[in-house]
DNA sequence: CGAATATTTGAACTTAATCAACCGAGGTGG
DNA sequence: CCACCTCGGTTGATTAAGTTCAAATATTCG
């Protein structure tokens, strides 16, 4: 659909060469994953963990492949055990929009009607467990607490999204830059990590896909931020935050 | 908490000058809502609809007040019954974006945390039907299927709000309008209405929020369009899609 | 090491913002 | 009734922010 689409499988990015193999080697019940970080945004109880991950299968996806493209009939919703993986919508001349970075606890695919409306891309080595829709619908037809938790995240999804239409919408470049630093931050404290060196798994040209910028503008604004003693870069994708509040000042409220 | 704030009831702006009458006024069950046009929009079904409004009283809003504020206690949920209302988010200069624009039968907050997470603001004249949010929440726990409703309405506004991201981030000023006004056009046509002459019901300052442009380049890109024959102006709020083909072709797939 | 990829920086250019003037409709009060 | 005012809209001139094009540097990975 999209034109920078990429084969799921097949194709001569996978560097495992081995699609089906991959497939099969990873084709059990993701059991494991309940023991580690899903607290947070498994929309199930800890109890029920266990009985709800053996639904899903735990596959790995590469840099580059895409878990689903925009159009795609959606066959499955994914959760990230590992890895970094970016959703985006495309325009048909070939710029295209991040609509948001997720990580490890992040589900995928809730949102869909008939055909996907964006494009699940792994950023870095990805693992997810992979749920069927028709069963992960059922499931929570038959769990109605699991409904309502869908729909606090959906909220919370819906919140983060009028926040990036404001940024989008109305914020400058360092606003921008400066903002998105800081959501780093605070996400990685809401998982438990480290906020202060910041990880950016993604590319300069991702984050202005993200900041509705140009890659140009966004290193271009890193180190202006350097300059002006708001953060430091251990090397490109390590951001030390050395003035939290000169950085939350620059965010613009 | 926005400087914007005006006060939602009593104050200079209200021209009834009686605000305490007004709610009496409107203090009955909503019932002959259910009678209209809420198939479309209520998270119940056409046989619950008398039971669902029963919980809700109807009120007026003028143009310019506040169903609430960021910031708020978010204490009511809101159905639209008939009017304009936008919503938006502020940042402490006065940059505004609106988020979103809502008709009749659209529901209003929905989607909030501890606090509203944005500003609903009249811009007609607005009669709502405003249910307790406890009892609205706790309708919501006895019909689960309320529940899947509740989700499908968020999933859909989801997707709309990352088409707007992608608006926002990398469509041009022509595009933006373009698309604006065939979203009107066919959003009038999925609730019933004609889809061709399109009611503008806000002001050119209002289209520049919601699409992240100045009041003077909407208008310079109205002019523009209308001299490339995709649109005519009857007057500043009634637009006429001469040629919906160009219009669409603008709008940028 | 060397090719490919990512990042930074510079210079010219473009788009939309800003500042400003003007027009027209609607409402108010003398 | 009319002068006046306000508000919303249009249009013009200028400016500024960010993009585009281009080149140099740094990093990664086979």
């Amino acid at each position: 659909m999209s034109i920078l689409r990429t084969p799921p499988v097949a194709g001569t990015a996978d560097p495992s060469g081995l699609p089906a193999n991959r497939v099969a080697a990873g084709a059990l019940p993701c059991n494991t994953c309940a023991a580690r970080q899903f607290s947070i945004c498994a929309p199930v109880s800890d109890a029920d963990l266990p009985h709800f991950f053996a639904m899903s299968v735990k596959l790995r996806f590469e840099p580059r492949r895409y878990l689903f493209d925009e159009g795609d009939a959606p066959r499955y919703v994914f959760s990230i055990a590992s890895g970094t993986v970016c959703l985006s919508k495309a325009l048909s001349d070939g710029r295209r929009q991040i609509t948001g970075f997720l990580f490890a606890g992040d589900f995928i695919g809730l949102a869909h009607g008939e055909t996907c409306a964006y494009t699940a891309e792994a950023l870095t080595p990805v693992e997810v467990c992979r749920f069927p829709r028709d069963r992960f619908e059922r499931y929570m037809t038959e769990h109605p607490h699991v409904e309502r938790r869908l729909l606090q995240i959906a909220s919370t999804e819906l919140a983060a999204a009028q926040d990036q239409m404001l940024l989008l919408g109305r914020k400058t470049a360092t606003e921008r830059v400066a903002s998105f630093l800081i959501r780093l931050s605070d996400r990685a404290v809401a998982h438990g990590r480290s906020g202060n060196p910041v990880c950016l798994p993604m590319t300069r040209a991702e984050i202005g896909d993200y900041l509705g910028l140009t890659l140009e503008t966004v290193s271009r604004t890193m180190t202006q931020l350097r300059k002006r003693g708001a953060i430091d870069l251990d090397n490109t994708s390590v951001v030390r935050l050395t003035s939290e509040e000169t950085l939350r000042r620059l965010a613009g409220v």
